[in-house]
DNA sequence: ATGGCATATCCTATATGA
């Protein structure tokens, strides 16, 4: 099963590069967010037509996340993190596709720093960190994945200079982002590639992407049941080339489906396990 | 400290992104 993330810059001026890379890597299931799209402008039609089943939370003019699902409807479990009733911003979408909760990320920017925006994105952080550290625990096979906007450390960057003081870089960001994987979340990218940057961010400024000059802040991170499934995870660096491409590119993995199936075993295993040892208590119970 | 570019919208201007 392969998973990707794509921070899209814009659905709408941007579907024809979006079918171009669905049809060239035809992943099964695909975070994308900063759609800038209404719910009612999300092209729900021309992606059926190109056989994925979606679904997407959209907001004027910014932010927006979707799910999309080859040959599926992705279920929806939630829009939005737990305590952030109030938040009108469109950056967190969750669902289940085949077997595996999938919740796709759009974290705040937080520039300027320091500023109101940059505690928006502390505290959003909070919560991805208090609703993840849930979904952690449960045992489910679950994939984080979108844009976290944080650069997790030097290496995941061309140059630090002229960044030094963006809020993706900062130690608060970066402390965030460990406190989050410290939860035992598996960093995909970093994990199969230690000696490469593996880059998923060049911006338009400055001939960025013709030096590749590049940022790592897209990430694909894996439960515990999911980590001896991952094969692969890469970035399609291509599709930043093309013309007219967002400044961000597709980064994916490849899940083994042998491995997925055997762990799908196992867990019905466990919880056959786990109910029998519920009943066997109030079993006793009646007997006595 | 600013700008370089690109997207969106209440568009000969402004907010946001990273």
């Amino acid at each position: 099963m392969k998973i990707a993330t794509f921070n899209i810059n814009g659905i709408s001026s941007r579907l024809s590069s979006l079918l171009e890379w669905l049809a060239e890597a035809s992943p099964d299931v695909v975070c994308l967010q900063e759609l800038k799209a209404t719910d009612w402008a999300f092209p729900v039609a021309a992606l059926r037509e190109a056989g994925y089943g979606a679904v997407w939370q959209g907001e004027r003019s910014w932010n927006g996340v979707a799910i999309l699902a080859k040959s599926m409807e992705p279920v929806e479990i939630r829009r939005g993190l737990p305590g952030s009733e109030s938040d009108t911003q469109s950056r967190y979408l969750e669902a289940a596709v085949g077997g595996i909760i999938i919740g796709c990320v759009y974290l705040p920017n937080g520039n300027p720093q320091p500023g109101p925006k940059f505690e928006y994105k502390l505290a959003w952080f909070e919560r991805l960190i208090a609703h993840a550290r849930g979904l952690y625990k449960s045992a489910h096979p679950v994939v984080l994945a979108g844009d976290f906007n944080v650069v997790p450390t030097d290496f995941d960057i061309y140059n630090t200079r002229s960044w030094k003081r963006d809020a993706l870089l900062q130690p608060r960001s970066r402390e965030a982002f460990q406190s989050l994987l410290s939860q035992g979340w598996t960093d995909t990218l970093r994990t199969l590639h230690p000696q490469e940057p593996m880059f998923t961010f060049w911006d338009y400024f400055r001939n960025h992407w013709q030096t590749n000059s590049g940022l790592r802040i897209d990430h694909l991170l894996l439960s515990a049941p999911l980590k001896r499934a991952l094969e692969k995870a890469e970035v399609d660096t291509w599709v930043r080339g093309k013309p007219h491409a967002s400044d961000h590119a597709p980064a994916w993995i490849e899940l083994s489906d042998t491995a997925l199936t055997r762990m799908g075993r196992t867990l019905l295993k466990g919880k056959a396990k786990a109910s029998r040892k519920r009943a066997a208590p109030a079993k006793r119970k009646r007997s006595q």
